[in-house]
DNA sequence: CGTCTCCTGTACCGGTCGGTAAACTTTACC
DNA sequence: GGTAAAGTTTACCGACCGGTACAGGAGACG
């Protein structure tokens, strides 16, 4: 249930999803919907903030850290990412609730999910050969490369837009090494 | 006053910028909004994202396009973007609408702004010097990549983030010419 | 069978939403 | 100064908002 929830808040912002759109795409009423959530819609939100965190640190973060690997794990991310975002069609929960006025309310778990996203990239690419520097830039460049990519796949309604952009991103982290 | 609505719109989205907001950022009451725009919300929202393409295709685009020297017009764009976007500090409209369910109602605006900036990019990185399918691609590269620095540097409260991007997307699109 | 816990449907609350209507004040122009 | 248009205030509408209260239903366990 919580990946619908998450769904209703990436489609229409955290002041779009009313608990009537939530209900809908739950299947459950006000009353159940309180039931697992007495603090309401923000309790709804971090939750499903939450779900998401875990599975970037399990699916993402984690590989990107401890992987003997790190180009095989950055290959990875760039896969999970591209499968994740539905090469562009689905936007980025956390990216949203940034640019929004729902900003403050989630800035940790909004500056945690990109801060620890960053570092860890960073980690694999100065494993993988690159410069401290370099590796540092990189790893900004590709997490905000991202995010601009869904943005502009889904003004442009084409995901051949995202999937220029994440193979131009790709070569840059695993070429360029040493 | 209808930049004053535009800020309402950026901040909150489309569905978050209610009337009582809008009222209070003009100093307008509902009935002289109504006055003005006698479709509502909708038509506030597409007279604030006309205003944003007219300046956009006023200090950015047909410089690109015109400019003599392509370079300096290139240069200017970066200047004018930072400027514009207060170093990350403030959301792009055009960008919001397009991860929102606001995205079809505004759908032809939203990819009209982003076509014509890649393309007005791309025409003047060919005419300074890169290769067609590099000057296509630096293009799209670009207009997303300020997107998600306006993203990432939001997320993390920190417009040094957006400085960074700006500066390496800058360096790549002025050197590596010819 | 009884009962206790977990879950759900329904009705309702005050408040705000986008939008309308019409009476009013201000401004511009002859 | 008269008059007409432009702009504004105020009250109001039905719908929906997030949230609450509560009476039950559904199983699990005795």
């Amino acid at each position: 249930m919580l990946p619908a929830i998450a769904e209703v808040f990436r489609e229409h912002g955290y002041e779009g999803a009313s608990l009537s759109l939530i209900g809908a795409a739950t299947g459950l009423g006000k009353g159940s919907l309180y039931h697992f959530f007495p603090r309401g819609k923000e309790e709804m939100a971090e939750a499903a903030l939450a779900e998401i965190d875990g599975w970037f640190e399990r699916e993402v973060y984690a590989p990107l850290r401890d992987a003997e690997a790190p180009d095989k794990a950055i290959a990875a991310m760039f896969d999970s990412v591209d499968a994740y975002f539905r090469t562009g069609r689905r936007a980025c929960l956390v990216g949203v609730l940034a640019l929004g006025d729902a900003r403050d309310r989630f800035a940790d778990a909004i500056r945690s999910y990109f801060v620890r996203w960053v570092a860890a990239l960073e980690a694999a690419l100065a494993r993988a050969g690159h410069a401290p520097d370099d590796a540092r830039a990189l790893a900004e460049e590709t997490v905000a490369g991202v995010q601009g990519a869904i943005t502009l796949a889904r003004a442009l309604d084409d995901p051949a837009v995202f999937a220029r952009a994440m193979e131009t991103m790709r070569r840059r982290a695993t070429h360029g090494e040493h």
